[in-house]
RNA sequence: GCCCCCGUAGCUCAGUGGAUAGAGCGUCGGCCUCCGGAGCCGAAAGCACAGGUUCGAGUCCUGUCGGGGGUACCA
């Protein structure tokens, strides 16, 4: 990575300046090299000479002046191809421009890679699993799921880009009370469907839905539930809706191309007796506690916990914990997984501490957890806040919303916001400003490419191989908006690796939108094919396939389409 | 009450302890002999408040004020 490259010539650049004499010894702090805000200030900047003589400073007491160790450092640094400039600036930063030659050479890095540009290899031999969505399993996914998703499975795209092998969950929770509820709804349409009116559940799932699951049941099994006494045709509609659900949870999460690998049923961890394994794991740790004739996990044993949590009721049902214990019990101990992200909306923040004593408790480094924590999604129509539940059956379903403005704009607008802002979405708005919607501009610039790459095919220029050929025509490539656009390219690595390093892929719309905004750049000063200039057509063909290859490639990371044609 | 998150441009939101804080939408003003105008160029406009840490704070700490969420032998 360009990034690494950097740090490591500057920390060669210390060393050799200690190994002089030029520099005071001190143990040399990691160098950050980061983008500074102003253009005039290059591409790379680093403050290691800032931050090494508060060091110096504050170990020997010695005043030092920065600007003198930056001088110091800058005076050995080795030579490196991709280095153009680096020079002493301010109180003591290092500014760092990149050469022409070099960036000109990284078209044909790019054109290599191709569909693995932006690959980073950080992730090797390291199994993940990203749990997401997970949505009760009791009717379609409202709206604020979709949230869930695109961050989830964005978070699971940029960890596999960066060499993590990820499993991609979804936790079924068809065990407990809501279930249940939902279980005898189905029932009761069933009853009514077939002309026998039975007593609606009081918590029950009234949404119209449940009368289509019903029929569907209807189509399969006729009648034969309503000659079998009710407690067992319950028991065996549980395993029938259970199914049901499933297949229309794949199918909805399908409409944003979200597909998961493993769709993990809680009940199984009943059924397996992982449930009874894992807390008698916990008991023979002395983790647990009989009082009040419950049983009880001593979360308050652990920092930030100042409850214990019951696992198994005086009634001796299990908790809604207990499964969680038992489940996560199965993710470490049992398959073994180096990291587990939950992704969760922040209506379960409550939960988030003892999962932390959870994992303590089991002996294991509660850092292997992670709970990725997002706000809520309120909706609002003409400015007022739409209530919706789907227990009150008004549900405004995923589907519903794709419907209105389409997969790719949601996906990329709730990929947008940084994960702990609350996102205030109003339809109306959406649907009116579909086509000012940043997506479609992102999308546009792909096609417009594709349509640019199209043209010169026509016009006879060999689009798919003159990389392979004519690799010195890329010094032609000198316009600065031809650099510009090279500069952008080259820093999708670093957005893969900063959404790596916050377990959030939200930077990747911005840094999208960066991307298209420069090639429009580059598309309105420089004309790509012209038959007057077939060479400098060559090379701008090629950096305009990179630029492709880039583009689609964040697209693909977000989850959006790159469309060829819009 | 206690715990968590958020207060950045008119609106919706980015912002890695660095140098002169950004984008989209909206507003105002420009640009089509030319590869896709779903485009391009320009303008106005902002870090809730008060302390502290630091060579340097939108960013870290404390407090105040505002908004949201959580505080069950529900899930």
């Amino acid at each position: 990575m360009l990034i690494d490259t950097l740090q490591e010539l500057f920390t060669q650049a210390i060393a050799a300046a200690q190994a002089k004499g030029d520099l005071h010894a001190f143990d040399v702090p990691p160098v950050e090299v980061a983008h500074p805000k102003q253009e005039g200030h290059g591409d790379y900047s680093t403050n290691v000479a800032l931050i090494a003589a508060s060091a110096i400073r504050q170990a020997t007491g010695d005043k030092v002046n920065p600007r003198q160790l930056a001088q110091a450092i800058l005076d050995n640094l080795p030579a490196a191809d991709l280095i153009g400039a680096a020079e002493l600036a301010g109180p003591g930063f290092i500014n760092i421009r990149l050469s022409d030659r070099w960036l000109q050479s990284q078209v044909l890095t790019v054109l290599q890679a191709s569909a693995h540009f932006g690959d980073i290899a950080i992730g090797q031999d390291q199994r993940w699993q990203v749990e997401y969505v997970s949505a009760n399993p009791t009717g379609p996914i409202h709206y604020g799921g979709a949230r869930n998703a695109a961050l989830g499975d964005g978070l699971a795209n940029v960890l596999e880009a960066a060499g993590y092998t990820v499993q991609r969950e979804f936790y079924v929770n068809d065990a407990g009370n809501q279930f249940g509820y939902f279980i005898e709804s189905l029932y009761a349409r069933y009853a009514e469907l077939l002309g026998q009116s039975v007593p609606f559940p009081e918590n029950g799932y009234p949404g119209e839905y449940l009368i289509d699951y019903a029929r569907q049941v209807i189509d399969e099994y006729g009648d034969k539930f309503l000659h079998m006494d009710k407690a067992a045709a319950l028991a065996e509609l549980r395993e029938i809706a259970r199914k049901l659900v499933v297949v229309m949870l794949r199918a909805e999460l399908d409409r944003i191309g979200v597909q998961f690998d493993n769709w993990y049923s809680e009940q199984t961890l009943y059924d397996n007796g992982l449930v009874e394994q894992a807390l008698s794991h916990l008991d023979a740790r002395g983790e647990l506690v009989r009082r009040d004739g419950a049983v009880w996990f001593q979360a308050s044993k652990y920092p930030k916990n100042d409850k214990d949590e019951v696992v198994v009721r005086s009634n001796g049902i299990p908790t809604y914990f207990a499964s969680d214990i038992a489940y996560h019990y199965d993710k470490f101990l049992v398959r073994k997984f180096d990291r587990v992200v939950n992704v969760w909306g922040v209506d379960h923040q409550g939960h988030v501490p003892r999962m932390a004593a959870m994992m303590q408790a089991f002996g294991l480094d509660p850092d292997r957890l992670v709970i990725l924590m997002y706000d809520l999604v309120k909706l609002v129509r003409d400015g007022v806040e739409v209530k919706l539940s789907k227990r009150a059956g008004n549900l405004l379903t995923i589907s519903d919303v794709v419907d209105e403005v389409g997969a790719d704009a949601l996906r990329f607008n709730l990929l947008t916001r940084s994960p702990e802002s609350v996102i205030e979405f109003d339809l109306d708005l959406a649907v009116a400003q579909t086509n000012e919607n940043p997506v479609y501009y992102v999308q546009y610039s792909h096609a417009r490419i594709c349509s640019i790459l199209a043209r010169a095919v026509k016009a006879g220029f060999d689009v798919e191989h003159d990389g392979e050929h004519d690799a010195t025509l890329l010094s032609l490539l000198e316009h600065p908006s031809e650099l510009a656009l090279l500069r952008k390219m080259l820093e999708l690595e670093e957005q893969v690796l900063l959404a790596v390093e916050k377990l959030s892929p939200h930077n990747l719309p911005h840094y999208a939108i960066d991307l298209a905004k420069t090639f429009n750049a580059f598309y309105r000063d420089c004309r790509v094919v012209d038959a007057a200039a077939p060479e400098l057509s060559r090379a701008r063909l090629m950096l305009s396939q990179a630029a492709r290859i880039v583009l689609a490639r964040v697209l693909r990371l977000m989850g959006v389409s790159a469309p060829e044609s819009m």
